[in-house]
DNA sequence: CTCTTCTGCGTATGGCATACGCGGTACTGC
DNA sequence: GCAGTACCGCGTATGCCATACGCAGAAGAG
């Protein structure tokens, strides 16, 4: 009956759920799940989600690759959970907000928890159904506070696909700036709106040349903000006129 | 005076703008950046992003790895430029349609562009400014449909990045279901609602709980399309008001 | 006709995920 | 208390990968 569902899960997933098995048989387990995907995100924080391979795991504990394969299937697993621990679970929504001020505040947490492990968003590319606590967590509170809207559960998923997609797209844009110690392509960045005026010259592109005469490309280091928080109010705007429709 | 750009910028990715060289000493060149790039795509499309390796494209042009690094200074530029012919220029947009509509079909049209080869979602990933000639194409057309909307520039950017972000992030899950040819993780789609029912069990995650007795997540197949549809009106909606207040 | 510069490409390096199997451990059933 | 067994950590090995380096030869420049 329930069987089935454990084999098409997989263990680790499951044993991040709490759901362990009984104490086995065989020598005492030397490694925890939880001690692995520590280490492992403690090595992300520290050296890049690139430093992030099977031996340096190892390695931060003391032990070696192959030890970390009797806790885990795949490197993918792991990537999961240190994702999952990464993001943590949503923090507490204070009550009465409205679902208004209620979403702003999601959306604003969850930005703010993907940038405080700035890797995180390299592992938010979906490649598979939500199915780890804390993610399950994030959308159950986006749910819950559409609660009272009377939008249909489908309608709130699809919301809950506009925000969330927002913040990963925004917060995928300024990582890749932020990321950029290297010196050759922050440079990049300097050169581009000379790039962007020598490409558009000759009336090519010319949407773009518009917006760069205007000044758009060339913009104060807090236009990452503004930009989200305009995206965001957008989108929250329309929102609201469709569950307006409907009451 | 330009060749500071010329350093800050890789020269394939000048190379695709046109920006060719005179015919220089040597040997004549027995390859083409174009060449290169459409084995490559062509290696994408038939076996999958993960199949397409330096080695493997050489074979493809019966040339061998190394050759390619004559063309390329890293398999990233390859990545890029791939993306790039992949996406190919927007198609031409009908006159006289209005912004709404003009971004209905922008993103439509974009949406579409990506799923004919869906591995480009995850070359999508921004990993620097947009600097190629489609890419920028892509853009140049969104900032001409929103024109005449009085929209300052800044805004305008702030509006293509949300409503490519809704396309991109719509996609990526679209795709992460699309593409999952394995038996092993189809499986997973179809325990995904006993999955929840399970984990929902006990009063944890009422919101989830709530959504999955009311069916949203046992949906059709048709439910994608909707969603993205959903989405992209309800962005579309907070846009139109929001112009709206500016006149 | 030589010289220089660029070509394709062979070889080598260091990294990676992970398959496989061994020797030993500690719980289970007798 | 003892055998059996299932599971432990982990050494070794395989087959990928991107790419640094240098060489031999080709072809335009003088």
């Amino acid at each position: 009956m329930d069987s089935e569902s454990d084999e098409a899960f997989p263990a680790s997933i499951e044993a991040a759920w709490g759901l362990r098995e009984r104490p086995h048989k065989g020598p005492k387990r030397g490694l925890t799940l939880q001690g692995i995907v520590s280490a492992a995100v403690k090595v992300a924080d520290e050296e890049g989600l690139d430093a992030v391979s099977m031996s340096r795991v190892g390695a931060e504990l003391g032990s070696s690759t192959m030890a970390l394969y009797r806790y885990l299937a795949t490197k993918d697993e792991l990537l999961a959970l240190m994702l999952d621990t990464a993001l943590g679970p949503p923090p507490p929504l204070p009550e009465g907000l409205g679902w208004r001020r209620g979403l702003e505040s999601w959306a604003t947490s969850m930005r703010a928890a993907i940038l405080a492990h700035p890797w995180t968003v390299r592992l938010l590319a979906p490649k598979g159904p939500p199915a780890t606590p804390n993610q399950l967590a994030w959308l159950d509170q986006f749910l819950r506070i559409l609660q009272d809207t009377g939008l249909p559960a489908s309608a709130k998923l699809a919301t809950q696909l506009l925000i969330s997609g927002h913040v990963w797209s925004h917060v995928s844009i300024t990582a890749a700036i932020m990321l950029d110690t290297d010196p050759g392509s922050r440079r990049r960045w300097s050169a581009y709106e000379p790039f962007l005026r020598r490409v558009t010259g000759e009336g090519r592109l010319p949407g773009v040349r518009a917006a760069l005469d205007e000044g758009a490309f060339g913009e104060d280091p807090h236009a990452a903000d503004r930009h989200f928080a305009f995206g965001l109010e957008r989108a929250l705007d329309g929102v609201e006129a469709h569950i307006r429709s409907l009451g």
